[in-house]
DNA sequence: TGTACATCAGTGAACGCGCGTTCACTGATGTAC
DNA sequence: TGTACATCAGTGAACGCGCGTTCACTGATGTAC
């Protein structure tokens, strides 16, 4: 990241953060598809050919802003819980929904990039994949700590039914390898449902289909989380 | 709907589905924002301004698209459990997810117009919302079933903790309103939480997301609906 | 410290393409008497 | 049953716009000796 300190090198680092930064306020004056490198350049005071000494094409650029959207996102949740009692895994899972939700009302255009439609004629390289496997694991993280934390995790084992269908067993245990998770098959998959509802509920609200029912939607976000936070087995100051 | 049955309004209807027709295949390939009047026309092998002879515009368009689409979905998913016994909420639950998800995959390019990013420069008119409601209303419909018609119901009601907040008692006491449910507070929000389940699963699934990790994700799907049952308090035969 | 050469940011013109929408028009179909 | 008029689907040209990408180039910045 040092690379060379003359003029010319951080005249460039300096262009790229401005490109990605107009891109990012088009992206949010008319989403992905409206995304032009002419308009860009035109923002820029520059040539349009002259973008191409930065980004060789559209779908560089593309990457470069969706692998950084993963990275501002997964690095919001992970820090919304910093000043709290690391062993009140509650708390912090709200904490960390909540600011899932923040981020994406905040940056409503870079959600829908990494979570809302596929971008026309755009296809996702290997790169991003393990910046999306952040986001993921910052939620994860939490039951996953509570589990090998102890208390929370033996009473839900008890009663549980288990994953029964093995296909599904071997996925869950290659997803607990990928990501470090020590969690049992039948909690990740609450725990994979539960993420799913969290995405489920920030798109519907950006979408618009919570206006004239969940509005604002404040209390249905954090009523729903909280019960997913039930469902897992995530009680206060375990101790 | 009947209208005159001259040649010429035969041939305007026809041409009416022909262009919706065209457009979903362009829907398919591209996505929202690429949708052309210009190549519809081509395709139908009629000059460009001929299209305005039949929408008046591009919004026009995409609304009757989007109004269809909802439809459709609802349709389909209220038809899952025809040939199910009305008893077995449980059955039809599962058999109603399934729907939407199998819809959602035979169509990938109508389930992102009506839960995908929002179209750029398209507002939705409010003759979307009526369709849209059907939907949720074909899911809910189940738990709401379930719940009028005893057993199941008695049970969650005696150990649920409630809807604290007053501000979503009320929104959701208005939404049970709107549309004609008898579920109660807690029981109404934990359903309006399985729906956003179940769109985020699909739209995660669509989206690439589960790519390496739950691949098919048929398991997942299918774990995660049945857990969402249980959590709703759906049993198998309830007599 | 000064010079020769290599690097590379930015230029300007061009290629070839596509789009939504308007407008005056032709000619076939439908309606009223 | 036949005629006069109104409706309306489809034409073709045009307006004004935007896009991604390539290419040969100029001139400033950086590097090696």
């Amino acid at each position: 990241m040092a690379g060379p300190h003359t003029a010319r090198a951080r005249a460039r680092t300096r262009m790229l953060v401005d490109i990605r930064h107009r891109a990012l306020r088009q992206l949010s004056e008319g989403g992905a598809a409206e995304l032009s490198l002419r308009a860009i350049a035109r923002d820029l005071g520059l040539v349009s050919s002259a973008i191409y000494r930065y980004y060789a094409n559209r779908d560089e650029l593309l990457t470069a802003l969706i692998v950084e959207a993963y990275d501002d996102l997964a690095r919001a949740v992970v820090s919304a819980d910093a000043d709290l009692d690391p062993q009140d895994f509650r708390e912090r899972w709200l904490a960390r929904c909540r600011a899932l939700r923040a981020w994406a009302r905040n940056e409503p255009a870079r959600f829908q990039l990494i979570y809302g439609s596929p971008v026309p004629g755009y296809r996702a390289p290997g790169e991003t994949v393990a910046p999306a496997g952040a986001v993921v694991l910052a939620l994860l993280r939490v039951p996953d700590e509570a589990a090998t934390s102890g208390a929370s995790a033996a009473r839900t084992r008890v009663e549980d039914p288990g994953v029964d269908h093995p296909g599904l067993r071997r996925q869950l245990g290659e997803v607990a390898g990928a990501l470090d998770l020590a969690l049992p098959a039948a909690p990740l998959a609450r725990a994979v449902g539960a993420f799913a509802e969290v995405i489920g509920l920030v798109t519907l609200e950006l979408g618009g289909h919570f206006v004239g029912a969940f509005e604002p939607a404040d209390d249905l976000y954090e009523h729903c989380v909280a019960e997913l936070a039930d469902r897992m087995g995530l009680r206060p100051r375990s101790d």
